[in-house]
DNA sequence: GCGACAG
DNA sequence: ATCTTGTCGC
């Protein structure tokens, strides 16, 4: 593990990690037989930006579906928020709760963008490319770009995301009469198949079902957390 | 310089 | 991300 791309002592250095995470990361399909899929969010308190940060790695079988137990690991973040730079903040918790996992998955949807990232590294990129792992990005709002052309109504519908010039992402109507999702490679995934695998997994709701384990997991944390 | 800004 | 209740629609 390159501890420059996971605890730099600066955000400029920081920047620096991401466009070397950037030039890391595989855009096309690099993916083994998928048996066992994992989703990966973190939660924390209400307006405590810089109080402990809870994650949870949540796995499920495939194609039985089957969820199995979530691991979780509570770390304090080394700094608030700062847009861009989310994988700095959360990696190390989501890290320590990969480490405990007893089998590793074989692909990873993780809560925000890939490439969809000024210097085309959000977190599901940075964690896809230090686990190297087959990495998706599902994100529920726009880092940079704007979507291009109309997204239609009907589940399965998509328009492109362009940020100078690329597509970093596709936004999905992942659900009828729901805001889009913004679907983004995050390592060894192309960008079509990260979008089959999350309307594959999405069953009619706005996020995949690994996401939504993976946010329900990080919530338990977090209550579990507060209560002793 | 100003505005925008995943979770 | 986060809190909380009610309300609306399929």
């Amino acid at each position: 593990m390159r501890e420059d791309w996971l605890n730099p002592p600066t955000l400029r250095e920081a920047t620096v990690a991401q466009r070397e995470i950037a030039e890391a990361c595989e855009t096309r399909d690099r993916i083994g037989p998928v048996r066992l899929i994992a989703g990966a969010d973190t939660s924390m308190k209400w307006r405590d930006s810089r109080g402990p940060i809870h994650a949870a790695v949540a796995l499920q079988r495939w194609p039985e579906r089957a969820p199995l137990p979530a691991a979780t690991a509570t770390r304090i973040p080394p700094f608030a928020y700062v847009p861009g730079y989310l994988g700095f903040r959360e990696a190390p918790a989501l890290l320590a709760a990969w480490e405990s996992l007893p089998e590793k998955p074989d692909l990873l949807f993780v809560d925000g963008h890939g490439r969809a990232h000024p210097r085309r590294c959000g977190i599901a990129t940075h964690l896809g490319v230090l686990l190297d792992v087959p990495a998706i990005g599902v994100a529920k709002s726009i880092l940079c770009g704007r979507v291009e052309g109309d997204l239609g109504e009907e589940p399965g519908s998509a328009a492109p995301l362009v940020d100078r010039g690329e597509v970093v992402a596709m936004a999905i109507r992942t659900r009828a009469r729901a805001l889009p999702v913004y679907v983004g490679i995050g390592h060894r995934v192309s960008l079509e198949t990260a979008v089959e695998w999350v309307l594959a997994l999405s069953e009619g709701r706005r996020l995949p079902l690994p996401t939504r384990l993976a946010h329900d997991a990080a919530n338990a944390a977090r209550r579990e957390y507060a209560s002793i």
